[in-house]
DNA sequence: ACTCTTCACTGGACCGGTTAAGGGAGTGCG
DNA sequence: CGCACTCCCTTAACCGGTCCAGTGAAGAGT
């Protein structure tokens, strides 16, 4: 019951069982040349004989390169859960990690204020050797934090929110655009969409993008709804949308994430709507949920995986070799499924 | 374009601000004694002043806790996002270490020797003072390293599977039991389960579980498939349960996890079978997805997030106090909703 | 035979904190 | 007045690595 003591073996352990200095361990463990390949071997014998690794945290604090990716996601209070965009994303970012031996240190924060604090004495306390900032807001503060710590970052973002930080982003504006000539190439002419949180950059985006082409392409009818991402929030949205006179209301609604796309499909059928006959739904992200309903939900999809690998990617060259710049990832393509279909 | 130099202020420059020693400012930072109040207050001022913060690395190596907790999660090669429950895990996780100005640090392997090498070099490098252990098997490796290494852990799993570390648990036995029982007293005889992965400790438990109350209840029919949970899977196992002749065919079907569960909802709409009418549903772990089909899915459900936190919670107190045992948590209960019914 | 390189390795300062031991000033007391 | 006892603070060793200047021996060049 009693905590077994942790034999703590050092550097120094492995040294002196191989019969060389401090030095020389250090320089086979880091691969670096001025060690014949008998000492070498040597070390190494000793060191798998004694089950030593070298100490992250000393190396770390010896100035060398960290490691770790921070990652700071900002939810409010008690969450219920990320969304699947959000595990697609990590998973993909940790494959990349993986490959370098990187972990990833991970936290929930509150507000923006939290995550500025939680970036500063990760990046001041050497915690981690770069960061992936996501959900950008208009004027966001870490654009100036991180141009002030220095830091190495990739920021998930349209450039226009980003500022001068390295980004990788979707074209948003691009793919809500082809969504909705979609729909009106279907022959919808009224069409909603239910948009995540008002106050995250590439949420306007896509509202503007919304307005622009409804605008363009003179809808009878063009609404949009501000919602919280979660699954209660589109189903009030679409609930609300679709309680119009069957004249007056919407004959497509696209969803900008799945979650609310399948609780919109919930709704249409608690409402005795036929989708895609009285209604065509249309989502976003196209997680594995959308392939999982019935009817299967039409969507606008996106290799989040590969995104996240393509952000691990972008930041590892941003530690190493500096590099900045903006870098568009394939736009969203439309992925049509059973949710969709011209309107009677 | 060029990097900013990062202006690194340590705790010498506080000091040297403040007017006082290395080891004063340490002491007033550590809230410990043998400071007045003046000097503690000259020294918090100095340290806002230059925006110091401890280096948690630095601190680390010094010999005090490590206040950074691990996560390794074992998932194929290429992963298609998590699932709901461990997000809601990760999340209830968080809101502890938030509480504690801990953060997690999480790593997705592909198999069980890579966990147990992870683990080690993150004990050994003191990247992490303790660690939760998740998806248990039968004679898992990870009892004997984590007494070989003296890891203070949580083990998320039945004692049966997790030796002598401290665990938390569900009782799923009798959640098993308690699911069928239900679907039972609603007169269904020919009932069965879409398992999850086989070779995880407690797939077995509840599969063991399974047979022995269909046993007890003398069913018509009890059927068991395994899959890896996910939707695929689940629609897969569904579709095969459900071609049987109708005489032959399950009544009603009980899932490992909420995704399969949603997969099933849509192959019996897909064979033009109706829920709860020609086939009950019983899903489990009861994330949002459960109240956004139609019919809403009945489930077992168990407050992950609340466990999440429970686990967290445990886990510091194994690091402060050592503490170990075995702590079960609230049985999942049967919340109905409209999936299951009496069958025709 | 002598100097100049090159190679292989050592010694020790250093990273930024923590912590135990020590020291000086101020007070209480015989 | 001298001594003990606090109270506050300083000093320096240490944590486990990295890294650079330096050393000693073998080989090359003349």
């Amino acid at each position: 019951m009693t905590a077994t003591p942790t034999p703590r073996v050092t550097i120094k352990d492995v040294a002196a069982r191989a019969g060389v200095s401090k030095g020389a361990v250090s320089l086979a463990f880091n691969h670096k040349p001025g060690l014949s390949e008998a000492t070498r071997d040597r070390i190494f014998l000793a060191a798998r004989e004694l089950g030593w690794s070298p100490s992250l945290t000393a190396r770390t604090l010896a100035g060398s390169r960290v490691d770790v990716v921070g990652l700071a996601v900002c939810r409010p209070a008690r969450v219920l859960g990320l969304e699947p965009w959000y595990m697609e994303f990590v998973s993909g970012v940790q494959s990349v990690l993986t490959e370098h031996s990187s972990s990833l240190l991970l936290r929930l924060v509150r507000n923006m204020d939290e995550e500025v604090g939680v970036q500063e004495t990760w990046w001041r306390g050497r915690q981690i050797g770069g960061s992936i900032l996501v959900d950008f807001r208009a004027d966001d503060p870490r654009v100036a934090m991180t141009e002030r710590l220095g830091m190495p970052v990739v920021a998930v973002g349209h450039p226009s929110l980003t500022g001068g930080l390295t980004s990788v982003w979707t074209d948003d504006a691009t793919a809500v655009t082809e969504a909705v000539r979609y729909l009106a190439a279907l022959g919808h002419r009224r069409i909603a969409r239910v948009g995540g949180a008002a106050d995250l950059g590439h949420t306007a985006i896509r509202t503007a993008a919304f307005d622009e082409t409804a605008g363009a392409l003179a809808l009878a009818g063009a609404w949009q709804v501000a919602t919280d991402f979660s699954g209660d929030a589109g189903a009030r949205a679409t609930r609300s949308l679709l309680t119009a006179a069957p004249a007056d209301r919407p004959t497509a609604i696209v969803y900008d994430n799945d979650i609310m796309a399948v609780a919109g499909l919930s709704v249409a059928a608690e409402m005795g709507l036929r989708v895609p006959e009285d209604v065509s739904l249309l989502a976003w992200d196209d997680s594995q949920l959308c392939r999982l309903t019935h009817p299967t939900l039409s969507a606008m999809s996106h290799d989040v995986h590969g995104f996240g690998a393509d952000v691990a990617r972008t930041l590892f060259s941003v530690i190493s070799e500096g590099e900045g710049g903006s870098h568009p990832v394939p736009t969203p393509v439309l992925t049509p499924r059973g949710s969709t279909a011209p309107p009677r």
